[in-house]
DNA sequence: CGATCTTTGACAACGGTTCTCAACAGGCGT
DNA sequence: ACGCCTGTTGAGAACCGTTGTCAAAGATCG
């Protein structure tokens, strides 16, 4: 159960730490292997996953489905205002939200109340690029 | 481009309108088998989009990434609070939440903003089943 | 009724993710 | 330093929800 310090989830990690936006497991790999660290795709979902489970990394579903995974700056509960095109992410938190939504579940008599508030959008970048 | 009404397209209608919670498309496929209905599970499948398209059922991701349909009362953009074990469904509306998700995407200049609330708990009934 | 053209459905294909299992390598004890 | 023990790796198979394929079936119109 002691979680091991190997050569690949260092890679991944320093990996994360680089990049400021949210990706995909396929594409971490696919960065890794660019760089000629050699390390297995389900390697980088394992590593993915311990991280997400020990609140080092953020994880959320793209529109199609897909997990992105980033570092985020602050561990504490946030949310994301994230680039649709480029991944590009803004971190955000509501304050007014959290406690709206927590009373309304309540109200409800629901119970271990989780609530997903993400804005997806397109960036001031993206939609240049997209006009040429 | 007509859209025909077929036996088929029919009894998807029909179910979604005697269900009234969030249902993958293999769940309503199999009760569709269930009463009696031979319908293909791609029909299904084609019926739910069509339906999703023409705004007259809500879509949301469940947390292992799954679809999960509904017919829902109000057409108007609205949230939900959904049981993460029966799949039962509470409609909300925060008007007070959408003011302030696009006042801080607009203000990071993101363009074409669309925002992602839904809340998962569990009911009081799971909670008591669970519990026995 | 017949022609036309969408829809259907069994099955294959797809894409992201997880599983399998033998080879491998941290890291602790000596 | 050396081994051993045990967690970790990685290539490929398996999985699972979903979408594509295409010939047969059926809805609609004249």
């Amino acid at each position: 159960m002691a979680a091991r310090m190997t050569r690949q989830r260092t890679a991944v990690v320093e990996a994360l730490d680089e990049i400021a936006d949210f990706r995909s497991a396929q594409q971490l790999h696919e960065t890794l292997r660019a760089r000629g660290e050699s390390v297995g795709l389900a390697t980088v979902y394992r590593a993915l996953q311990a991280l997400a489970e020990a609140s080092e990394v953020d994880v959320l579903r793209a529109e199609d489905g897909e997990s992105l995974y980033r570092r985020c700056a602050r561990r504490e509960h946030h949310h994301h205002l994230v680039c649709r095109m480029c991944g590009r992410t803004v971190e955000i938190d509501g304050p007014t939200v959290e406690a709206w939504a927590s009373k309304v579940a309540a109200a409800q008599g629901f119970d271990d109340i989780e609530h997903t508030i993400e804005l997806w959008g397109t960036c001031a970048d993206c939609r240049a690029t997209a006009a040429s």
